[in-house]
DNA sequence: ACAATGCCTATCAAATTATTAGGGATTAAT
DNA sequence: ATTAATCCCTAATAATTTGATAGGCATTGT
């Protein structure tokens, strides 16, 4: 179980906007890579994704880049998470409600309930902090 | 973000092995694999690593096979999980406490403070229930 | 006009995950 | 003692996912 550099780039990304919100000025995609140290043509097809879903609008042409589409204070991870690794799921049976799948086999009712559980506490987790609350949050160690 | 076969077969041979544990006889490893439907090589790879964290015991030649090493109640999902998939990191900013690394990058720190959350989450969850737990547990829809 | 930008698709490379294969070693039962 | 059932171990391979690169198009400020 680990966070791809879909979920962790991108929420990188969404923080180097919001930490530039108030600049109300496009951010570019190069300046976001070069900051952030990612490769330009992978955060590309990333920031596609935020477009997408409606956590970034874009401006075109010279002078062009990036902008939140709405303040840092009402995005929230889970929304940045979401948008580029899809819906957190441990696994298939949690979702797929046809009971003949999964929950047929001895005992995979008891681990299912493990990953419902485990599942809703990531997403109360992710669903908590947005990007304002990061920025602003002391830094905590280990 | 999910959950490999590893952890989830694995579970799933633990919980077999929680439910014929007052049997005190050894479980084959081709009846677990049958009952779950699980590749009969591949958990045996699985079976090795559970072993090695003294999680299980095996008993080999004719009517051997695999037996809980202790008790359902002592035995925690985090245990299983750890087992099998190592420990849980997000990301290895989380880990590696060379402030040169990852923190030099802006907002880099912002983001690690919410793996560092979520990842605590997790591993409270996951040490929270034992496979004793999980076995009488009322299944949970959805 | 042109340079700076985002838009889009396809392809490739690398890493990880899942599976299969095959030969050993041990032991209960006969 | 032989045999069948079982765990032990390693290597090889297949499949999938992830990360990165490439290249051309569209838009727009200067």
């Amino acid at each position: 179980m680990n966070i791809s550099t879909k979920g962790r780039y991108g929420l990188r990304a969404m923080l180097d906007l919001a930490s530039h919100y108030q600049d109300e000025k496009p951010v570019t995609l190069s300046s976001i890579a070069k900051r952030q140290r990612i490769s330009e043509g992978y955060l590309e097809q990333l920031m596609m994704l935020l477009k997408k879903h409606h956590l970034v609008t874009s401006v075109r042409g010279a002078q062009g880049g990036y902008l939140l589409s709405r303040p840092p204070a009402e995005i929230t991870a889970g929304d940045v998470y979401r948008s580029l690794e899809g819906p957190v799921i441990l696994a298939d049976c949690v979702v797929i409600s046809d009971p003949l799948y999964g929950c047929n086999i001895i005992n995979t009712c008891a681990s299912r309930s493990l990953w419902c559980r485990l599942q809703s506490s990531i997403d109360e987790v992710l669903n908590a902090y947005t990007l304002a609350d990061l920025l602003k949050d002391p830094k905590i160690d280990q």
